[in-house]
DNA sequence: CCAATTAGTTTGGTTACTGAACTAACGAGG
DNA sequence: CCTCGTTAGTTCAGTAACCAAACTAATTGG
């Protein structure tokens, strides 16, 4: 009882509405294909009020009939809806020092389109980065599969502190990057490209990984969830209650840079002994395959195939590197349970690099949480693997889209805009 | 853009009521003495359903009319309106190691009544426990300034673990206490003492200290603060956007065990190096006037004299029990640190007994934090100290009920039940 | 073919907000 | 002293959204 807090302003009528209407699609979301019925069973919704907001919903687009009934029960067959995955497509982008990425998802959030490309952006610099993020979206657009759907919007996920709400690029060491507008930047390109105006949302790969998961992963619909990424920074994209955990600057979830190991190895922060520098996965490459990684900033282009090779080695049966890989482990654990003293998730998801090297950073990792993380837990906190790759922050960027229609706070799209 | 969660159910009519009573009781709150016509400008409403409705407010005994305005300005003049301090009072209690303590406060959150007694919790168990708090709470209400009031409902402030939906009391270390479902018993109590039924809230020490100095502290309306419990444990009450982070087991802020230092002192916890080793008052008393307390658990109930005893010595000049301190605050400096990194808070304050202790740890704990929290932050950290003494919790469990008011979410008592 | 059952729509009623017109109270200026 | 301009607050008609209940529709089972 002791929360909710001041930030409103008036209430009206439409409030109402738009909560309704998202209520309703989210138990389409979830119940499909069902009836009316079934809906306002599930909402606690009238039949009546249902029957109003799924019309308006059919009209713009955003679900349909599906047909009568399948089941052969007593009484009159109910017309089943489901979400339309035909009008719509929501792009995910993400910028990371190797890399572009994009997915484009449907309402069911299933991958329509995917492009993935190496690039080093930090040599590229942000304009040339942007117009690639840009031409790769337009390039999308064009793709078959996408004909005569209708834009959602464009969510880009950068490994770096931003201000969502602007939509602008804090600071991003890894790539170089330092007060970007990139939401303004994006707009102007896709406009030039002959896009639409749509939402362009800008966000830290962490919180949008964690918004993947928490949509689209094998542990979705935890509300209290945590996705820690395994790139050259190490970042926690905090869920609490579903909802992303921000700060009042826009920097929570800042696990990488947290003193563990007094006067450990020097950090790319200046200090020494950050969870970064112990477990990251430039620290992780240095000691598992030392000779193929030059001495200065990784160039990153390279990054997926140095992570191979100690997988590779790792399983070879290396002692030395499974020791490594171990000690990362335990550090990795170290800031696990620390993070979950103070924000106490139902689970922590690796992602990123470290999913490929799980098999020998996992263990350690649960032992480490297991000893330092608060005692008797009431179902106990889990440590998992994410299953979605080096695309979660793109899908991230596409879910978070798709879940503001959700939740009604996007108004869903007019028919017009179709 | 990319948060609000999916736990909803339908939306009606009387919610959007619910929402805009809160908003006017707000207004008033901060604008009092106002006029309707300020009102519908703060909040955005319009005049008619302004009036409709202060209306009911006044109806229910929570706002009423303070006579026309003072103002001399051209045009009719607005008859003022404040929150009515006469009607109600919540009450807020707090146990702890040593002490029991209560606060009664008005609709405007002022000390009407306040008492407090040293009492060894600990030795006296739970029932004893519970039946002292209800005779302090019924002897509260019939103090001659509480005639007449209607009670809102009571806080109380427990330092452990607990599960605030149930009101129970899952796991208090330091108090020795394990599953007690002290909202039921208290519950009963009261009503055997011929109360009325009321809201009977139990939550975290910590957690109500955050929400008093929300609502009351000299910081207060940071709507991203952390409260740190200074008593025999420590721990971290954590307000994200003005509301608690509770985490999925209701433990979120568990900052007295996080991990500092490898083969440091061993905690209560079974562990070594937990920041309560390190920091807590336990730690520190033991460091500074060892020769005040015994072996073994602190009884407690000289807790207060100790710290005193304390806060003379370093008066005095001594430099081991100066260095002492200055260890702690920087230990403490550590702790908050990574708390900062992980959840990026405005402001971090320090209470119970960290406050008296604040000139001595404080530039310590400050220095450690600037070291060690993320670099270039826009505004940046800060670290206060709290003003409310022992009482915050108590203050906080009362805000609670003052709070769920101001934002309609409970409906305001109806007049019969005054 | 009719009863029972379930789905969906229609209708009438209630609640809350809004905008605009109206009443009320005051100062200022002739 | 009276009128005008100004601001405060109320009243009233209108609209939007919900709900409950009655109604229509489409089936299965006897």
């Amino acid at each position: 009882m002791p929360t909710p807090p001041p930030p409103t302003g008036p209430a009206g009528l439409h409030d109402i509405r738009e909560t309704n209407l998202g209520s309703v699609l989210r138990a389409i979301r979830e119940g499909a294909p069902c009836s009316r019925a079934e809906v306002a069973a599930a909402t606690g919704l009238t039949k009546a009020t249902v029957s109003s907001i799924v019309t308006e919903l059919i009209d713009r687009g955003l679900v349909r009939e599906s047909g009568a009934t399948a089941e052969r029960r007593v009484g009159r067959p109910g017309v089943m809806l489901s979400l339309d995955d035909r009008g719509f497509v929501a792009l995910g982008l993400e910028v990371n020092v190797d890399y572009l990425t994009l997915v484009a998802v449907d309402l069911l959030e299933r991958e329509v389109v995917a492009l993935h490309e190496p690039f080093a952006a930090r040599d590229a610099g942000p304009e040339e980065c942007a117009a690639r993020l840009a031409d790769l979206a337009l390039r999308a657009l064009e793709e078959p599969s996408l004909a005569g759907r209708a834009l959602l919007g464009v969510g880009v996920a950068v490994p770096g502190m931003i201000d969502a709400a602007e939509g602008r690029v804090y600071d991003a060491p890894n790539l170089g990057w330092r007060n970007v507008p990139l939401r303004a930047w994006l707009r102007e390109l896709l406009r030039k490209g002959g896009t639409p105006d749509v939402p362009v949302l800008v966000d830290n790969d962490a919180n949008l990984g964690a918004v993947a998961e928490y949509r689209g992963g094998h542990l979705s619909h935890t509300p209290d969830l945590v996705y820690i990424t395994g790139e050259v920074g190490i970042g926690a994209g905090v869920l609490v209650g579903g909802a992303l955990l921000r700060g009042s600057t826009g920097q929570a979830g800042e696990i990488g840079h947290i003193p563990l190991r007094r006067g450990g190895p020097r950090c790319g922060c200046g200090r020494r002994g950050c969870l970064e520098s112990l477990a990251g996965i430039d620290a992780i490459l240095r000691q598992t395959v030392p000779d193929l990684v030059p001495a200065g900033p990784l160039p990153g282009t390279d990054l997926a195939a140095a992570v191979a090779a100690t997988v590779e080695r790792a399983q070879e049966g290396r002692g030395a590197v499974q020791r490594a890989l171990r000690r990362s482990g335990t550090w990795l654990g170290r800031g696990v349970a620390t993070l979950a003293n103070l924000v106490d998730p139902d689970v922590v998801i690796l992602g990123g690099y470290f999913a490929p090297l799980a098999p020998w950073l996992l263990p350690a990792c649960r032992a480490a949480v297991q000893a330092h993380a608060i005692a008797p837990r009431r179902g106990g906190l889990r440590v998992e693997v994410s299953e979605l790759g080096l695309t979660a922050a793109a899908r991230g960027g596409a879910a978070a889209l798709i879940e503001a229609l959700d939740t009604g706070r996007t108004p869903p799209p007019s028919p017009a805009s179709r």
